[in-house]
DNA sequence: GTGAAAGCGCTAACAA
DNA sequence: TTGTTAGCGCTTTCAC
């Protein structure tokens, strides 16, 4: 024991490691090292003893120095815009659940909404050298693409329906949503729509689908508030005081999130105005709470804890590796059509 | 540069490792690491001629390398019940950006509201050897502290003040929060205060110290609906519904979030029971759409970006070896006067 | 200011 | 089944 002691005085944390628990075990740090990562793999002997030997010195073993020497980190990294507003909240949920039921840790890093610390953020992720990185949200500056693909991570887009993904990919269309929605309306008798969008890329590839589909449907041409993301209550209540001045009014409002639709009820029972008689409103997300507003919320259900899920799925196969055949996956969407349209 | 690559052929991501770089610039290893970690104490010609061999490479620093080398890993761990519920999201937001700021990165893991895989989840996040823990919520198993305690590695609680720490700590005293709303309510004329709460620890204390400020201002008993966390839209809506039937009546309710309590005034309202006239609501969290709701809601607020933006700085300071004069903040509260109470 | 040597704690590869 | 050897890619230490 001397002699480990006195090795560690000059570097090193102090832990405990799979050297010490070797030792005391009696066996080499090779067979504990085996005896912890495949236990069939050692005799029933060797396996009490390196037990034994683990709970008595509270041993956790150092997944940086073992990352190191095998290349693999069980780590995954997820970046997000925000985590604040609540659209991939259930994402990263399911997500971390799916990675922590087969030892893999989440690592999470927030591009924001503005592209500048995005190189920055990279350079953190890809030096970690995690196994898979999530990217929930845009994102795709050509220089991260590269460096992304210099980088040999597996990388699973997500929220989206691109047509040439850098890697793997689990998504949906927003033009499809955009379409639906205005088919959608259009059968309720709804002829003066309206929207509400989020300045971000995937709200305007619904509401210029939405509006495409309502030229060919015959309709009226669509009034369009674009309010900052992250979208909030507010904007949704003030975007809605700025559709009602529109000339000829409106009969119906499809919002690119359920909070600003939350915002647009309530703007409208603050006027008077009745929902759904006088004004549809379908938001987008289904949030938790969106069943149970009054009116009800018709909005378009995403079934974000699969997009986690599948993402964790994508992710682990490759590390293990297997290969994806597959490697895209479009989750889909459906209208849940409630009380407010 | 062909040993190199008979070398790495063997093991090895075969990524560029530092050892390329110095090799390119015509430095040593170890001078080329100098160049990018202290650039100060290196030559110009020499820290020129190793960003150019980076820049030329595409260099990713391995920092599970560096990590075990320097035993700091500039990693640090967040542990929540569960990321949806908009309770911690502002505060994990803060963190990870004041994190990000400095070259932190933050690791995440969901404790779940069950204490069954807290063990898991704590060997995971101390077998990457983080340079700090923050804790967001309760997670206080007596093996988990200890566990804690033994990893050596500095521990950040937060979102509540307990009297003996594991290390440090940032909150506010709940009980002191429900104190403050009995006061508040009594003052508006509120007489039969009632409260929906969560059924977490935290809830718990600010009611039952509201119960006990009730009773010491003379009101009546108070009626307590206890729903499961996460607290949810609905439960505010049927927990309402309960109360209603209490014999008495109420008056005014204490909702141990914002959510809940928006679930308060939806049920109110489709009740035809007017707010604040009839019946006074309190939220709790100040969360983003509170002030636009209609009415307005009056609720507790919490900074929690600023729980967030302390807890990084606890870590960082011990992460740089400086030690923390006072390890407990109390980062306060108020009350939001707005038009619901 | 620069470099050589010696690990950090673990596992791949090969041998017994 | 078990052990030995040689790194993974970086940084600490100490000498120049």
């Amino acid at each position: 024991m001397e002699d480990i002691r006195a090795k560690r005085s000059r570097r090193g944390s102090g832990a405990v490691t799979l050297h010490d628990v070797a030792h005391i075990a009696a066996v080499a740090p090779m067979t504990a090292s085996r005896a912890l990562n495949t236990p069939d793999r050692v005799s029933a002997d060797v396996l009490a003893r390196v037990t034994e030997a683990v709970r008595h010195t509270g041993y956790v073993r150092n997944r940086l120095a073992g990352g190191l020497a095998s290349t693999r980190s069980k780590l995954v990294a997820a970046v997000v815009p925000t985590i604040s507003g609540p659209v991939f909240l259930q994402t990263i949920q399911a997500l971390t659940a799916a990675l922590a039921d087969n030892g893999y840790q989440l690592m999470l890093g927030q591009s924001g909404y503005v592209d500048s610390r995005e190189d920055a953020l990279l350079e953190a992720i890809i030096g970690r050298r995690p196994d898979g990185i999530v990217l929930t949200g845009v994102m795709h500056s050509p220089t991260g693409r590269q460096r992304l693909v210099a980088a040999n991570i597996p990388v699973v887009e997500t929220w989206d329906l691109t047509p040439s993904p850098i890697d793997m990919l689990v998504g949906f269309s927003h033009e499809d949503v955009g379409r639906a929605v205005a088919t959608f309306l259009h059968g309720k008798g709804r002829r003066r729509l309206a929207v509400i969008a989020g300045d971000d890329e995937r709200s305007r590839r619904r509401h210029h689908a939405l509006r495409d589909a309502a030229r060919g449907l015959g309709l009226a041409e669509i009034p369009v508030v674009v309010v900052p993301a992250p979208t909030t209550l507010r904007s949704g209540r003030t975007a809605l005081g700025e559709l009602l001045q529109c000339p000829g009014g409106i009969d119906a409002v499809f919002c690119s999130s359920d909070l600003l639709a939350l915002g647009v009820l309530t703007e409208a029972q603050a006027r008077g105005l009745a929902v759904p008689s006088q004004l549809a409103v379908v938001g987008f997300g289904d949030n938790e709470f969106a069943a149970d507003l009054d009116p009800a919320l018709t909005t378009v259900r995403i079934d974000s804890a699969a997009i986690g899920r599948q993402a964790a799925h994508f992710i682990m196969e490759r590390a293990e590796g297997r290969t994806v055949d597959e490697r895209i996956v479009d989750i889909g969407f459906s209208i849940v059509d409630r009380a407010s349209a």
